[in-house]
DNA sequence: GTCTATATGATGATAGAC
DNA sequence: GTCTATCATCATATAGAC
């Protein structure tokens, strides 16, 4: 891995642990093992790696998501396959760790790929309720655009619960009421 | 107010900005409106005052969702006014924020306000599920300690949600999608 | 491309006078 | 209880040699 790949790899650990406040050009020059000048060489400063970082940690979001749900089974076994993944829970999520800080979110180019990816996955899991519903499989009322958000944020606040727990236990227990609910809007 | 009482409100709303690792003693102190030696007069230091601001949150938390929880209705109507409770929903949870900094979670006095917080809000809401259960309100076979989770974890979810697109409504369809699982999980 | 030196301001406190 | 030094360290770079 040559010295930009290992800045951006370094980057996204850190913003990872610890957000982007609290992440000092310092800490990324030794994680990624790499000099002073030679990190503004290849980044014009923190903003500039911060956004490469972001737009590396997103794609591979989608890349493992895409994993799930683009599996084989019902619209329901996806869903339930995606929300039971198996996940380091206690270090939360990559990307939506990154709407806590509030610089991040105060910078254009830094909460675009926040907004894109966490829009995607939405967009992922409403096309497989809809087509549930349009299968038979889901109650015809249900809003797809809405539920979809409804799991995304059980995936989200999850991670939040089985922090403050300190219990990865606590995340896979707000995905089973989840899935207990939408087996129940199951149609008939 | 006195003084310490301005430093910890001072730093309640700090917290809530820009979190722990992103709040230095001098931003408090002018927040505050408190000079350097005072602070260190009242508290040992930047945790201690922290520690004293969280649990302030954790109660001002507590005292908010009894609001709605305690109100008039039906199981299912109480839960609703809470989820859907008027928020400045961009401002995040004064609570769920703190899980995702790093030195919060691994200082156990701190941590300690966020679980018990949670786990309170948690388990109301269990005991309102369960009340509607034994009710006849909702079917039998809901588990209430999973669902609860389910429901803190949207809320929590939803202002990530909301923070990553710089709108407050995907905080409400999050809501929205979980109530609509919820009607269907209604016995009959 | 990488290295060392240098710089300004912030961080998180401590000391001691008033 | 509050105020004004003072301090070592870190944050976030820039400059210029190699």
């Amino acid at each position: 891995m040559d010295t930009a790949e290992r800045l951006i790899a370094g980057m996204q650990e850190l913003l990872w642990e610890r957000g982007y406040v609290g992440t000092s050009p310092r800490a990324i020059q030794q994680r990624a093992d790499v000099g002073q000048g030679s990190m503004y060489h290849h980044f014009t400063g923190k903003p500039d790696l911060a956004g490469a970082a972001i737009r590396r940690s997103a794609a591979d979001l989608r890349a493992l998501a895409s994993a799930e749900l683009d599996g084989p089974g019902s619209a329901f076994d996806r869903i339930a396959a995606y929300l039971r993944r198996d996940r380091d829970v206690l270090r939360g999520c990559r990307v939506g760790r990154l709407t806590q800080d509030p610089d991040v979110v105060a910078t254009p180019e830094l909460r675009a790929p926040l907004e894109e990816t966490l829009g995607w996955l939405r967009e992922r899991l409403a096309g497989l309720l809809a087509e549930g519903i349009a299968a038979g499989e889901f109650a015809r009322d249900l809003d797809p655009d809405d539920v979809a958000r409804t799991l995304v944020a059980v995936v989200q606040g999850g991670y939040v619960l089985a922090r403050a727990a300190d219990d990865p236990d606590e995340f896979r227990r707000a995905v089973n009421g989840a899935l207990a609910l939408l087996a129940a809007a199951r149609s008939e």
